[in-house]
DNA sequence: GTAACTGCAAAATATTTGCATCCTT
DNA sequence: AAGGATGCAAATATTTTGCAGTTAC
């Protein structure tokens, strides 16, 4: 484990830091997204605020992580795959949100179905993001 | 049109005022989603930046609006349809955002397929966000 | 007249930037 | 050693809260 986390570093041309060790373990850990809140809280006092945020954002850019869209106002992050990378990110993401224990979870296999637009209009992404109750909750 | 700017507020139990009447018609003017910032930039210094926060607040509590995820960090919000009201929303909504002209829009007409979930998660909403090219700046 | 809405001030939060120091390569 | 990353301080920006004055019903 520790070497594959320091592997996704490298592999993204990130130097392999403490505090990015730390919080992409973070995401692997949890299996799931997380908020910049989450962060904090899970890290509890390890870094420097700023530090997340920094953070956070070369993994953004790097396309280690990428944002999910969710309808309450909280920006969550998530691990991307492998076939991921820089400005180069899957078109299609499943995202389930739990409206009991609110963890969020990427469902990477679950096919998109194409949606039939209006005439017009044409779709370069389709993000689609499912609440209801996950199988831990059910 | 002003007539039935009253009405909408009239019958979502919101006593009519002028600042929701403002804000009211910037929504049915634009015939898409506004942020907070766009509000506040469209009502250029007519009201208090705080009576924006809570006139969103309540039209979102009556059901006069929703709120709209997006990838980027922005809340954005939009008109609901008639059938929408307090606590009781449609459960399926397409909205696509134009990479040009970054306009959201509503498309609700469009059918959302179904999505087939693992094992053990049941789906109360599903929320698509389609970005592409809108028929406008095709 | 009463209850609800608004604006102002201020507090609480969240995010960004600059810079000196420290760590990775 | 050089470049990038971190932590601290401080500047900005965003959102929330309290309260007195005003407006809608």
């Amino acid at each position: 484990m520790e070497a594959s986390i320091d592997d996704i570093l490298k592999k993204n041309q990130l130097s392999v830091t403490s505090s990015r060790k730390k919080i992409l373990e973070l995401f692997l850990v949890n299996n799931g997204a997380l908020s910049h809140g989450d962060i904090e809280k899970k890290a509890a006092s390890k870094f420097d605020r700023v530090t997340v945020y920094r953070t956070l954002q070369a993994f953004l850019e790097k396309g280690v992580i990428h944002n999910i869209p969710t309808a309450d106002n909280s920006i969550r992050y998530a691990l991307c795959k492998d076939d991921c990378s820089e400005g180069h990110h899957h078109d299609n993401h499943v995202h389930f949100i739990c409206n009991n224990c609110s963890s969020t979870i990427c469902l990477d296999n679950v096919i998109i179905p194409s949606i039939k637009l209006p005439k017009g209009y044409t779709s370069t992404q389709v993000e689609v993001v499912v609440s209801g109750v996950c199988k831990e909750c059910k």
